[in-house]
DNA sequence: TATTGTTATACTCTATAACTATA
DNA sequence: TATAGTTATAGAGTATAACAATA
């Protein structure tokens, strides 16, 4: 059973994992992150949002429906330039992304379950060695909301 | 950056990389899973494969198609029974086997890069742990051919 | 003409459900 | 009727391309 497989498929029950919990929380880890982008910085337009979090500017706009029907969000045209939105984090919304930055914890937490301090300590350096390697940027990165949640 | 972030961007690059590589092989991961099924059995039934891969057998039928294209698999109708087809892997089949096998050990080399042998034996350790946990029969499981290649 | 947000289209993967031929 | 293989259909997810409003 090689290191790549077992990478793959862990890497695959992580997700899964991650789905189902969101699942019930009634959002998705898309969600999740466009909340922790709009926390960092109180108003963004919408392709700002999806730069910043490598997403499609028309993927975006279903995210924001959702969350802004569920009071998470606001939109509001900018009146410099109106074919700008302007969106911006609720009261809601900053509930929201508390219980979920929780379950994300909670959900690291569960996965690394029967691994002592020090050996998730290990893994995870390990795992950042290979990121530096295979995953841009990530050396280096700080923790963002681009990976606070991923997708 | 959590462990399971990592984890989920690890292996989803180590899925693009074998794709990509098995791309240029002219072959997908599902062939090399296939062809190995057949080199430990020499004779399999379609829904015996099938099932020993955890694939659909809908699914099989193409695969098999295209090897068989390729003249890596032959397929024969059972005389005693005309509804099974009896499927054996060919000698080229054994030679384009043999070269991903080489590939897929290659990937796993490129991928851990710069890890030493130390920490590739660790990694691989605490990654087991995990899955052992998280993916159902993966612990006892010998290397089989079901996960030489993955998908 | 170029850009922002939006909507529509198409493509990949996969899962499920008909369909045929044999039993 | 039940099963093995085959084919067709439908769904999620995502990437791409058209579109309307504004600059």
């Amino acid at each position: 059973m090689s290191t790549t497989f077992l990478l793959k498929r862990l890497g695959f029950a992580a997700k899964e994992q991650a789905l189902e919990a969101y699942e019930q929380a009634g959002l998705h880890p898309y969600h999740h992150a466009v909340l922790a982008v709009l926390d960092e910085g109180s108003r963004e337009t919408q392709g700002a949002i999806a730069d910043s979090l490598g997403y499609d500017r028309g993927q975006l706009v279903g995210l924001l429906d959702e969350l802004e029907e569920r009071g998470l969000v606001e939109r509001q045209r900018d009146p410099a330039d109106r074919r700008r939105q302007s969106v911006r984090i609720t009261q809601d919304g900053k509930r929201a992304l508390a219980k979920l930055r929780a379950l994300a914890l909670q959900l690291e937490d569960d996965f690394l379950g029967r691994l002592d301090k020090d050996r998730r300590a290990l893994l995870r350096e390990l795992l950042r060695e290979l990121a530096s390697e295979h995953i841009p940027h990530c050396a280096f990165q700080q923790q963002s909301a681009a990976v606070a949640a991923d997708g």
